[in-house]
RNA sequence: GCGGGUGUAGCUCAGUCGGUUAGAGCGCUAGAUUGUGGAUCUAGAGGUCGGGGGUUCGAUUCCCCUCACUCGCCCCA
């Protein structure tokens, strides 16, 4: 490796993916705000319990995919590979439960180790919502829709299918489980080897095998609903029924699981097929167990995630970059000038730039370059005359401005 | 972790059935235009042909290893 390169699975994000990804994380936020989210930012390193207990021994995420070291104090710690574990470990650190039901918006970079591909990289970035202590459906559909909505104000949710489905209470679950074990241990033998594997770590996940053979035996496979007591099914049907009130088109669909074993209840996923085979844009459900099985008072939580890569990548225009304005002196008289005009129409809330280097062809070269509205000349002319040369790079138009009436001219040109 | 593809200039890519100075377009720099951008023309810079090893008189080209990206599996956002 004789050139220096970055981690592998690690990118820089510069130019249009910057606006990309800023686009996306903006478009959350404010939508997320208008649902009456609040932000969170929480560390991107944890202990690592609140990881491994939480999202599963058994899960492949804990089992070989984190950044696990040991600092130099000798604690044992991980860099996230996901956002809801550390926000439930934050909600019990920060003794929040007199303010409950919480609502909390997060974004930012997460870690696996995973083999990278399209729309998979080891650091990778999420944006993230979660309601705290509400027991109730309301949640599961005000969260669904915060999520469609922001897919919408993306414009990509026409690209997007929401893939719904129940795991039930934990004795559904429980009970389900129990009964893929027993149905796919009689056809054991006609199994994937991945498929065998899954029949003792995580049964449930044979249900989405792509494996063919398997899915020929899946078909067969008792269904979850046959499994769901009373209250699972009603608490199902409620969610359902405020997702068709809001007119929020789902597919139901029995085969989606979760690979993390605090999921209860809901699960859902907005997916794409327009990303190959990473096609899960934003992926959720419900996890009324985890606070507790973090120590915490027992609090109900529902949340999901969502790729910012992916969404960025599905996201077909970002919002157009403001055009600026140049600054153009020639001499060092007018240098000095220019320092200070600005500084003043920056603070005035215009966006300028100023070259360090360059002769007039130069600049203005730049100055197309970044799409600039106008230019702004100051020469030793100008000086003498006690005015700038405002120069409209559409049209070509110039004309001479008294230094106190830049900040109107201006806004006249920009509006 | 498993299987396939790719890697040549800053970017997108030609090319070399193993042979002496490796090309194009775009971009970049400079000039035509010493106070006027986008267009045009001219000139120039820029490559250890991803890295290491092997075969060979000779390797960017063939072989092995390795790194990165990519497609599928796995997993997931």
């Amino acid at each position: 490796m004789a050139k220096i390169q970055s981690v592998r699975g690690t990118h820089d994000i510069v130019g249009e993916t910057a606006a990309r990804h800023q686009h996306v994380v903006d478009t959350a936020r404010d939508c997320a705000h208008r649902y009456g989210f609040g932000d969170i930012d929480i560390p991107i390193f944890e202990f690592t319990p609140v990881f491994a207990r939480t999202m599963g021994e058994g899960s492949d995420v804990v089992r070989k995919e984190m950044y696990t070291f040991t600092d130099r104090g000798g604690e044992d710690v991980t860099l996230r590979p996901e956002f809801t574990a550390g926000i439930c470990r934050a909600f019990i650190s920060g003794g929040m439960q007199q303010d409950l039901p919480l609502k909390f918006f997060a974004h930012g970079p997460a870690f696996r180790y995973e083999r990278p591909q399209k729309g998979r990289q080891r650091q990778f970035h999420q944006i993230d919502a979660e309601i705290l202590g509400v027991e109730g459906p309301g949640a599961d559909i005000e969260i669904i829709t915060l999520g469609g909505e922001i897919l919408h104000q993306l414009g990509v949710l026409e690209r997007c299918t929401l893939e719904l489905n129940t795991l039930g209470d934990p004795e559904s679950r429980m009970a389900y489980r129990d009964a893929l074990v027993a149905f796919f241990s009689d056809h054991k033998d006609k199994l994937s080897e991945d498929s065998v594997d899954r029949l003792t770590r995580n049964p449930m996940r044979i249900l989405d095998s792509k494996d063919e053979g398997d899915q020929r035996i899946v078909a067969d496979a008792p269904l979850m609903k046959d499994y769901l007591n009373a209250a699972s099914k009603d608490f199902f049907a409620a969610v359902c029924e405020g997702l068709d009130v809001l007119g929020i088109a789902y597919n139901l669909n029995q085969r989606l699981v979760r690979g993390l074993d605090y999921y209860t209840h809901t699960a859902f996923e907005f997916v794409t097929d327009a990303l190959g085979s990473q096609g899960a844009v934003i992926a959720g459900g419900r996890y009324d167990g985890l606070i507790k099985m973090l120590g915490g008072p027992p609090t109900p939580g529902i949340g999901w995630a969502g790729g910012i890569e992916r969404l960025g990548m599905l996201a077909e225009h970002t919002p157009a970059p403001v055009r600026p304005i140049a600054f153009v002196p020639l001499g060092e008289a007018a240098e000095r000038l220019a320092l200070k005009l600005c500084h003043g129409l920056r603070r005035d809330g215009f966006t300028v730039d100023m070259a360090f280097r360059g002769n007039l062809s130069r600049r203005l070269k730049r100055a197309n370059k970044q799409n600039a509205r106008a230019a702004l000349i100051l020469g030793d002319d100008e000086i003498a005359k006690g005015i700038v040369t405002l120069r409209d790079l559409d049209d070509g138009g110039q004309q001479d401005v008294a230094l106190d009436d830049i900040g109107t001219h201006l806004r006249k040109l920009l509006s």
